[in-house]
DNA sequence: GGCCCAATTGAAACTTAATCTCAATTTCAG
DNA sequence: CTGAAATTGAGATTAAGTTTCAATTGGGCC
């Protein structure tokens, strides 16, 4: 699972196994959902676990770089990021009402993104695709 | 044109026509392709006119809001925006080897997403997709 | 034109996510 | 075990973007 695919990454890398490393993505393989850095450096402090900012944010972007994670969203307040091992690529609408995400997929669209970098002799390896709008409760609501 | 669309969204909001605005806008519609704030303030400085970098920030946003520029990425090293107004909307492929940037278009990635968000009954307003990869060049160059 | 007041401006302070520094510590191959 | 190389954490640093606030300006009104 992602601890094996996560040393294995580290050993192709040269880079060591420590404590800190393994909490970090011990933590995040534990939360369901998104996540922002702060809130995952908090859940490992307040987990009995030390670990300092520095070293969460270098081990998130080991995580990112190894394809573990993937960084969904940058905002002024942040980034946002989900694991996306055991979890199918995705896309994301966010109501910009009430900040809702809504998570969908399509093979279609997967597809045509495809055909689209072959005409242009681009080799695609990932993408982020971010609907904005109004969620089904906001637009009643404004009614 | 832009001028009289940015004219008509400030009178709208109670907002004033001031010079500092007028040469915001003026040298962005004067940039061909994607800028960043940085660069758009040095632009104004040097050609002749003054406007603050607080000026210039709170224009684009100004400009994003009313729909002729739009804020296509962000990254560490900040915001890249590009005008909307008399350039058709298109998504991009960025190659993370050399930052090249392809502009494309598909009315049929386009419709879908229309059909993806009626299926969740999301009023979806605009989207960014973007494409990370490759590009011709830099995978020739590899091999 | 001139009045008046809300909107705007700029300089500098501030915010804050993220990165960097570097001495002390830890990992792990041999 | 040992030693070289990698890693860590506390705090400093960076830099994009926002805020503050006193001085200035735009524009509706007469
Ligand atoms: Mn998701
Ligand atoms: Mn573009
Ligand atoms: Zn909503
Ligand atoms: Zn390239």
């Amino acid at each position: 699972m992602e601890r094996t695919l996560f040393m294995n990454f580290l050993a192709a890398r040269g880079l060591k196994l420590t404590k800190e490393r393994m909490a970090v993505l011990r933590q995040i393989f534990s939360i369901h959902g998104h996540f922002e850095p702060e809130r995952l450096y908090l859940n490992i402090r307040s987990s009995g676990i030390k670990a300092s900012r520095a070293s969460v944010y270098r081990t998130l972007n080991l995580l990112v770089e190894s394809g573990l994670v993937e960084r969904i969203s940058r905002s002024e307040k942040g980034n946002v990021y989900e694991h996306t091992y055991g979890h199918r690529h995705h896309d994301h609408m966010i109501c910009t009402t009430c900040g809702e995400v809504i998570e969908f997929f399509s093979e279609n669209l997967e597809e045509i993104q495809n055909v689209i970098c072959t005409r242009y002799h681009f080799t695609g390896t990932s993408h982020t695709l971010e609907i904005r709008g109004q969620c089904r409760t906001c637009k009643k609501r404004k009614k």
